[in-house]
DNA sequence: GCGCCAGTTGATAATGATTGTCAAGAGCAT
DNA sequence: ATGCTCTTGACAATCATTATCAACTGGCGC
């Protein structure tokens, strides 16, 4: 019931679900922080899975490639995401990594009119917001 | 008189505007866009400058920290460039690399809300557009 | 149910950007 | 000039990430 989902967004993404893949998967549904391959890896072997580092990280690479997750640059290491498929911005605290997601018209207006103004093609944006959250305050 | 003002900005950063530092500072100045410690290197010393690899990193990050530069993420290695020093935001070139800096009352107004609404303290914020610019089209 | 085979895994080695080390060198105040 | 502290840079060490490649597996055809 609770894997059924998971294992077809695998499908979906053109990725076998296999046993690595649908622990990994699993564990990034429920959680609202941003996670690192080497975190996450600790996290499923203490929790008793089995897994291999290198498997984390393809996983990961590949979920985010087929847009299933957010990539986070934290201190000059990568933390995935499973983020809403539609575009939207982030609010991230910096105490425990917890992020919102946010969606503005207000930025995506602003967006193309700079673009335009300077000529410029737009082939991407990012707008995030770090804080600290209300429960690590 | 044109070394006169980097090694100003220097000594203000409490630096000592030795050669290697102002040469780092001089060749930024000028550039339109975000440079890598590694091309950094390789361009001034073939420019004819005695300069180390390990000192182009120190200076960069020296001057970042004091904020003279500002850092981009470039395919997981780090980018400088001499940034103005009120705040702003970003238009990046994925093609040359060049930045256009950009002021947005809008996008500052959403990002208090938008942490307001949360509860979020805000510690900083980024908000970067991608694309290409008319020149390399 | 079984065999096949392309897709996967994972221990290990390799990569490559960044940082640590430390002896030699260079600002700058006296 | 002298001294003292800050700086440099060749080199070694880190460490996240990626490449290898032989062993393993999911799912289709039989
Ligand atoms: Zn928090
Ligand atoms: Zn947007
Ligand atoms: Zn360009
Ligand atoms: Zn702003």
């Amino acid at each position: 019931m609770t894997v059924r989902p998971v294992a077809q967004a695998l499908r979906d993404a053109g990725l076998r679900p296999t046993r690595q893949r649908l622990s990994v998967l699993q564990s990034l549904r429920d959680r609202p922080d941003a996670v690192t391959a080497q975190d996450l890896h600790a996290e499923l072997r203490g929790a008793g899975a089995s897994i291999g580092l290198t498997t984390v990280y393809r996983t990961l690479t590949a979920l985010a490639d087929a847009g299933l997750l957010d990539v986070f640059t934290r201190d000059s290491e990568q933390a995935f995401r499973r983020c809403g498929t539609v575009h939207h911005h982030h609010l991230v605290c910096e105490t425990c990594n917890k992020v919102e997601e946010l969606s503005a018209a207000e930025v995506e207006d602003w967006v193309h009119h700079a673009a335009d103004r300077h000529g410029f093609e737009v082939t991407g944006h990012r707008a995030d917001i770090f804080g600290i959250c209300s429960e690590c305050r």
